[in-house]
DNA sequence: CTCTTAAATCAATTATAATTGATGAACTAA
DNA sequence: TTAGTTCATCAATTATAATTGATTTAAGAG
């Protein structure tokens, strides 16, 4: 039986506007530096990323929500404060070993 | 011997900044597209992707651009003619094997 | 040389993303 | 209640990226 070869693929479609997604999400160095703060410092407040990250508030939780709108980082709300942490499993499923290592502990040696 | 922890790490930042280009050009479902036509295609030139990927070929120079200034395709002239192919290498240093099988052949079934 | 084709680049427009300071919502403590 | 704190969101601006059609460069063919 022959098989198809459509000229769009519609999952393919999907899938590239997902990945598309996830890459914007990657593809500031600011958002790849909070990344790096993420893995080693694990979860962390808002109010404690704000002096090591050196940004002000707003924009720190402007790229906060981009992460965590493309599954990167994961949010934990605690009373007034929030934690947020790195998604190794989703990070893992994108990233290479190799570029994982700089958003893992020990690296920055 | 004790290991200075600098506030500001230069080489990572370095890293960053690389990396940001390189996500940057894949963060497009256009360009994905392209790179996955150029993995089912291997080494193909400008004029026969125009037909494929549907659009001016205008736009497609612009975004072979960007892929290419981010080492993710090379680029080989002769004659007339250009012909792009996918840097395996690179993709497969930046991204996870799972996701490197959407930019290899066999996949779209 | 001229004519054609291939592909890059340009300039102008349009669209998208990032930054900023201010405001608002939700919780805690006094 | 009131005041203080954490964080998200808003609106306005600024910056960056994508799209378009036209032009340009370069390589063959005749």
């Amino acid at each position: 039986m022959l098989k198809e070869i459509p000229l769009i693929d519609h999952g393919l479609e999907k899938s590239f506007e997902k990945y598309e997604k996830k890459f914007k999400a990657l593809a500031d160095k600011k958002r790849l530096q909070i990344m790096n703060i993420l893995t080693k410092q694990g979860s962390t407040c808002v109010c404690d990323l704000i002096p090591i990250v050196g940004m002000p508030q707003s924009k720190l939780s402007y790229h906060l929500k981009i992460l965590l709108d493309a599954n990167i980082i994961i949010k934990e709300t605690k009373g007034t404060w929030s934690y947020y942490e790195i998604n190794m499993e989703e990070v893992n499923h994108i990233l290479s070993e190799e570029l994982c290592c700089i958003l893992k502990p020990g690296n920055s040696k």
